[in-house]
DNA sequence: TATTTGCGTAACCGAATGATTACGCTTATA
DNA sequence: TATAAGCGTAATCATTCGGTTACGCAAATA
């Protein structure tokens, strides 16, 4: 079973729930509310959120209380950020494949 | 069938490929040699990454050669971003949950 | 022209995913 | 103390995923 960040915030579910909880901390039921799927179904998703460290819970009587742990959303930034020097350079669609090919070409063959 | 950018950097063998192709234009078979599945698997990797937009290809003869779309992370990398202020104000831990949902009872309810 | 190369795809398979219902355990409340 | 509320989890199920092998086709090559 493969757990990790990337493989959290896949489903679309379980990215709804991190925007939630940004907002507020909330009980496992009152986030249930906000979706169609079951309770069990959201403890499911907040199980696996919690495995992978983006929440984690805080018990108050019967209730238990869910927060984001944003930081460990930063591996998932850090690869995704990589990418944007080849994204504003505009090094992107078939014109630019072009131009990469060729400057390649010229300098490494 | 979801198919979209989450799903397809969710696994890590096309966030490799997608690596590979940021620095280099590959075929097909080039980018199934540094990888230890069949290259009918790549096949199906590339597959899903062109459908979502990740990369794209250009027949050459009987080579089809791989190249990256980048600006098509932007939708998840803007998704993490959001995050960016709340792991950077430390509003992460234990304790930091503790301060928010503190100061959300002084100032809410 | 016969053969090899580069690749897509179909068929198949086991494992993972995401959902459900049913149940049980704590904790609060009537 | 009986009941309700808040939740986790087990059992189950259909679907998806990620891999394989087998095959076929177009383009290059002998």
């Amino acid at each position: 079973m493969r757990r990790d960040v990337f493989q959290a915030i896949a489903d679309p579910i379980r990215r709804d729930i991190i925007e939630l909880l940004a907002e507020k901390t909330l009980t496992v039921n009152s986030i249930a509310e906000k979706f169609e799927i079951s309770r069990p179904a959201i403890s499911k998703h907040l199980k696996i959120l919690k495995e992978c460290g983006l929440i984690n819970y805080k018990k108050e009587g019967r209730e238990r209380f869910c927060f984001i742990q944003p930081k460990n959303l930063i591996p998932a930034f850090i690869w995704i950020e990589k990418y944007r020097e080849l994204w504003e350079d505009k090094l992107d669609s078939f014109d630019s494949y072009l131009n990469k090919l060729q400057s390649k070409t010229n300098q490494n063959e």
